[in-house]
DNA sequence: TAGTGCATTGAAAGCGCTATCAAACGACGC
DNA sequence: GCGTCGTTTGATAGCGCTTTCAATGCACTA
């Protein structure tokens, strides 16, 4: 049994008021009882019970992280990205993946409803009527990641994907000159496919450049799939001197080794450009050209949100927007690429 | 305020004893009387508020996680493994990562101290005489990840990194025939490194082979230094028929772009080998043969440990050793790889 | 009718903390 | 000497729950 403000207060002689009162800084307490209680707490190694101060004060600094099952990169981003945060403020983070199929309800509500967090950061894959209703019921600060629910009065970080696409694009137009591109993304359905491709054609256009029927591929966001596709068209892209769009790292990994395997060479005969500055873009050869998305900025940007409004609840709900960014590497075979980065 | 048990009480016609005989299921209600209660509970959405619970039981269905601050894949597949596993039995999961540089003891305290939790896995990159002390300060049950801390009682789960090196190396011997091969680990210091090169080591010895001076190589797991490795070396080993044994997959990675780029053929002209079965495993041309460490179990084994030890205090220390696995691809050479895997 | 046993329920005592209110005390002006 | 004030402290009422113990009601036996 860990000892109690009680024992504390008895080993400096004072009443547990006085001890709360030297645990909390609130009050005024004499210099010298001060002293002495505090150096009671050390002498027991007190620290005070959670459960006991979250019944009083409903507050367990304790702010809860849903997620769905994503593997990777952007699961455990996120997730440090929070927890510094977290930490500096002075919170502890608890984490919840949901499992893919799920749409988050029954977590959250599990979550919410057990009281133990002070707020909530949730990243849903797919929204729909249930999700937004069980967002409804949380009655804590909650922010929604990287998804906008449409109508509900709460605090979202997103990414700015669409600009850094925009950005990439363009660079590949104006700076490195491909008049033809194509595009490889994830399924039609996808968010992120949906915006990564409304840039391409809107950048397209701006440039006055055409869009073929077969220059829009869908497939999964996977490196074999991208590889497959890569070895049936390299050669014809790279006689078209093309440049390839690729929604992520690991497909434009796939089509780089599929026109290295063809005997072509990445960036002068085929351009290859990615999306997400993973792990991955560096181990390409030629290093990849791609966006950042500051998946960890995301987690913490989250936490601040939260510690916010649980300042302060009147504050207005905003919505944060961050910035992906163009980072220029080998791939696009573009004359100003720096080597290394 | 959300509703009390007061409340539920009230709204049934019963006192709070029979609510909370309801709720937790040990005494006999009335079958009437339960109905009654439970649908008051329905009624206003109530659920017990867990500091309460918390301040009675002593108990608060949190585990703590303890991490060093981890990059990428390892981090989150722990995560994840522990993370579900937890869900499974009815836990919730609070990380905390520590950064790079700390011992783990500052942080291990305040999780521990702090009495939310009930139950801690820690995972610790450096193990010294601070760390130690303070894992014998932890009153709850504590499972140590994946590092040996001599003569303290508690549970610990570790990979038998040793058995699937010695596997993969054997492989290399035996199946592929290989009698030259050299050895690209991290840093001597590195447990990780001394217990792959000992495996090395070991089979060489076993089979005969010599290992000469300049076949242990001391890089640092990243890409690009293996690569630079790779660049001055491949030609050498290629005309030496050797096999490369890099102790994880990226610098493996590394090696076969070095041997790519220098005009060689992986494996006819080098066989390259990895260790982890990463992404990125499946992701080189060839594909890597390597060695699967099983994190995620590593995390759910952890949960594991931890929840028995919770319903049965009293179980002796127990030490779970989870086998890492040989996984043959093409990267070996070897004529039984299957291909894709 | 009184006594016994069982099933069901209620009253009340904490768990360890914070917060409110009042008490104690010395200093001060009148 | 007496009220007034400010400083410091203690007593105590909960927070929402579990748990112990006692009370109630009823069937059954003697």
């Amino acid at each position: 049994m860990p000892p109690s403000i009680q024992d504390v207060a008895d080993r400096a002689n004072v009443s547990i008021s006085t001890v709360s009162r030297v645990l909390n800084g609130r009050n005024v307490v004499n210099e010298h009882t001060r002293k002495r209680v505090e150096s009671a707490i050390k002498d027991l190694g007190y620290s005070p019970n959670v459960f006991a101060r979250g019944l009083m004060l409903r507050r367990s600094h304790i702010l809860g992280l849903v997620l769905p099952d994503l593997h990777g990169e952007f699961y455990s981003e996120i997730i440090r990205g929070a927890n510094m945060r977290a930490r500096e403020l002075g919170y502890k983070l608890m984490i919840s993946s949901v499992v893919a199929k799920d749409d988050g309800s029954e977590l959250m509500a599990t979550v919410a409803d057990h009281g133990v967090v002070d707020g909530l950061a949730v990243m849903i894959s797919e929204v729909n009527a249930r999700t937004r209703a069980s967002l409804e019921k949380v009655k804590i600060p909650l922010v929604v990641l990287d998804g906008d629910i449409g109508g509900v009065r709460h605090d979202s970080v997103v990414i700015d994907q669409k600009m850094g696409a925009v950005a990439l694009l363009r660079h590949l137009v104006n700076d490195c000159g491909y008049r033809r591109i194509a595009f490889v993304g994830g399924l039609v359905t996808n968010i992120d496919t949906i915006e990564r491709l409304s840039a391409y054609r809107a950048v397209m256009e701006e440039a006055g450049l055409e869009v073929a029927a077969g220059d829009i591929h869908h497939l999964d966001y996977q490196y074999d799939t991208a590889y497959e596709l890569g070895v049936r068209r390299v050669r014809e892209w790279s006689r078209r001197r093309s440049a390839v769009f690729a929604a992520n790292d690991e497909m434009a990994a796939g089509i780089i080794d599929a026109a290295l395997a063809a005997g072509l060479s990445v960036p002068d005969d085929l351009a290859v450009v990615g999306f997400d500055d993973t792990r991955i873009a560096t181990m390409t050869r030629p290093r990849l050209t791609t966006v950042r998305v500051p998946m960890s900025s995301m987690g913490a940007a989250a936490v601040d949100l939260i510690c916010q409004r649980l300042e302060n609840p009147k504050r207005p709900a905003s919505k944060l927007i961050l910035q992906s960014e163009l980072v220029v590497r080998e791939s696009c075979g573009c004359p100003s690429a720096n080597g290394r980065s």
